[in-house]
DNA sequence: TCGAGCTGCGCG
DNA sequence: AAAGCGCGCAGCTCGA
């Protein structure tokens, strides 16, 4: 049994056009055993079964995606094999081109054959060479690495290669009864629209056209708006934005734009969820995604604070309209539990903001105490002022919105609640110094993810430096406890920032389940919330993922 | 007809 | 010019 791993690179093919672990084709297979003088090939993965069981884990340059592949065609055992992964060290240390040729060239000084120049030495030698970059990277990442989350994500992605196969039953029958629904309320809200603004003239569209002769000249087109159209509605309203809170406001009035107003956001609403969320699900069996740990080797898809991502479908923008629709399989039930408010946890225990950290010992109202310290009317006002503005910086004209408060009235709202997050802002500036110093955000201990900050992107850095170490660590406790719910057997679905699903039989005794999941939940926050506590963790469970009626 | 870029919106 | 942070996706717009 070798200690160091076995190196690992697949060559595929991808039908669609884009990765998927889960159709691609596997055209060659290199590999490179330890202290092997040449990498090997193949034709097709067969080989590897004979070579990796000598080996305790595996290093590819993006394991999701290899072992995603080898997990499929070979059975690779999700539970047994370790993983590493130079993609996702490179990710967890705050690089920005997380390519290996990149990798390769700043940490290695090495200068890598391109694809073009790949007839020069012949295809196995330009193969082989990404093997071996693999496998000095990795000796060299490894020595630059302080933290853990380099080694919860390496745990986490065999469980989220499993976690992209399973999916969720769709009910077809609840998903066709909601489908006809929203296809009724499209319907209706057009023909409402197009009535109230039928004799309406605005300009509807101009496009440029060249012709020798004249040059450039625009042909332009008359009528009245269309409702799925923002630029004639734009026109038509006469505002430069036709975001949903925009039309919220006009359709507070009582003329017809009011009317107009009301009626295009209903219409949105149906057609959102028509489009994005039940024509793509008729007729399909299960709904899955694949989940992301980092960003692609060519910087698309993940996210710069160590949350995860997920696309093709998106598992973590579902709305509850289709989630009625979204079910465990027979003989299963659906486990389910969030965090509550973990992100102003962490932001707590990070600070080390005294009126905090007692506020959620006590287990006080955070968001109305910030109500009646501000002197504010509402609730919601005071839980958007504290997000807003307090964790995620917003400044004087977004609290001004959010308050309904003038601007200059605002100055001293933000220095009363400066006072009462004392900890919390002094946090801000220190991290934020810190930051400037450096040019990267270091999530804390013992996570110690980095995130690259470019200094010179203006007032956003600030906010985005300032944001990283909250939303890190909230999701590293998260995803820890994950990985500890995958080593126990645990079917997972999936993760949705501060909520994890998973299935269990429904045989299964589900009260002491719940006691299980709960357990393993509020343990792992425990562990790095020592100051605030383990926050109380409430597992629902159901056939469904939501038993909402429609 | 294609696509890049934008707008709008779903989620935490 | 103004902007609360973090995502992915669908449709629209408009030039090529």
């Amino acid at each position: 049994m070798s200690s160091s791993p076995l190196v690992v690179d697949l060559e595929t093919q991808t039908p669609t056009g884009k990765p998927d672990f889960r159709e691609d084709i596997v055209e060659r297979v290199g590999w490179l055993e330890e202290g092997a003088k040449t990498a090997k090939w193949a034709g097709c993965v067969c080989p590897l079964a004979g070579v990796w069981y000598n080996h305790k884990s595996v290093l590819m340059h993006n394991a999701m995606y290899d072992f995603g592949i080898l997990h499929r065609l070979q059975r690779w055992d999700l539970h047994d094999m370790g993983v590493h992964d130079t993609l996702a060290l490179a990710y967890a240390l705050g690089e920005q081109d997380l390519s290996l040729k990149g990798l390769g060239q700043k940490y290695l000084g090495v200068q890598t054959v391109t694809h073009s120049q790949q007839e020069k030495i012949g295809p196995e030698q330009y193969h082989a060479q990404d093997l071996w970059l693999t496998q000095r990277l990795w000796g060299k990442l490894r020595g630059m690495e302080r933290g853990t989350a380099y080694d919860i994500d390496r745990a986490l992605i065999p469980a989220l290669i499993d976690c992209s196969y399973r999916g969720y039953e769709i009910d077809q029958e609840r998903l066709e009864q909601a489908t006809l629904a929203a296809e009724a309320t499209c319907g209706r809200t057009r023909k409402a629209f197009e009535r109230l603004v039928g004799e309406v003239s605005i300009l509807c569209s101009r496009r440029k056209k060249t012709t020798k002769k004249q040059g450039t000249e625009y042909i332009e087109t008359f009528g009245p708006p269309s409702i799925n159209s923002p630029i004639q509605l734009q026109r038509y309203f006469g505002i430069d934005s036709t975001s949903k809170e925009t039309l919220d406001e006009i359709a507070k009035g009582d003329d017809d734009q009011a009317l107009a107003a009301a009626l295009i956001g209903q219409w949105r609403k149906s057609d959102k969820l028509l489009d994005t969320y039940f024509y793509p699900n008729r007729r399909k069996e299960k709904l899955t995604g694949l989940f992301n740990i980092t960003p692609s080797e060519s910087g698309e898809g993940g996210t710069g604070t160590g949350r995860l991502s997920s696309e093709r479908s998106n598992m973590q923008n579902l709305t509850p309209a289709l989630e009625r629709c979204l079910r465990a399989p027979d003989g299963y039930l659906l486990m389910r539990a969030d965090y509550p408010q973990l992100e102003l946890r962490c932001a707590a225990e990070l600070s080390n903001d005294e009126y905090l950290i007692g506020a959620f010992q006590e287990g006080r109202d955070l968001h109305e105490e910030t109500r009646a310290w501000l002197g504010l009317d509402s609730r919601v006002k005071a839980k958007n002022f504290n997000f807003g503005a307090g964790l995620y910086g917003g400044g004087a004209d977004y609290v001004s919105r959010i308050v309904g408060r003038p601007r200059n009235q605002v100055a001293e709202l933000m220095q009363k609640h400066r006072q009462l997050w004392t900890g919390w802002w002094n946090w801000t500036e220190e991290h934020w110094r810190r930051v400037q110093r450096t040019s990267y955000s270091v999530a804390p201990e013992p996570f110690l993810h980095k995130r690259y900050i470019p200094l010179l992107a203006g007032d956003h850095t600030k906010k985005a430096a300032v944001n990283h170490p909250v939303q890190c660590m909230a999701v590293y406790i998260c995803k820890e406890a994950m990985v500890r719910l995958f080593r126990e057997g645990w079917l997972l679905v999936n993760q949705v920032h501060d909520a994890i699903h998973c299935y269990v039989p429904s045989d299964d005794n589900i009260d002491l389940r719940k006691q299980q999941f709960r357990e393993i939940m509020e343990s792992t926050a425990a562990k790095y919330l020592p100051r605030i506590g383990a926050a109380p963790v409430d597992v629902k469970v159901g056939r469904y993922w939501s038993q909402e009626e429609a």
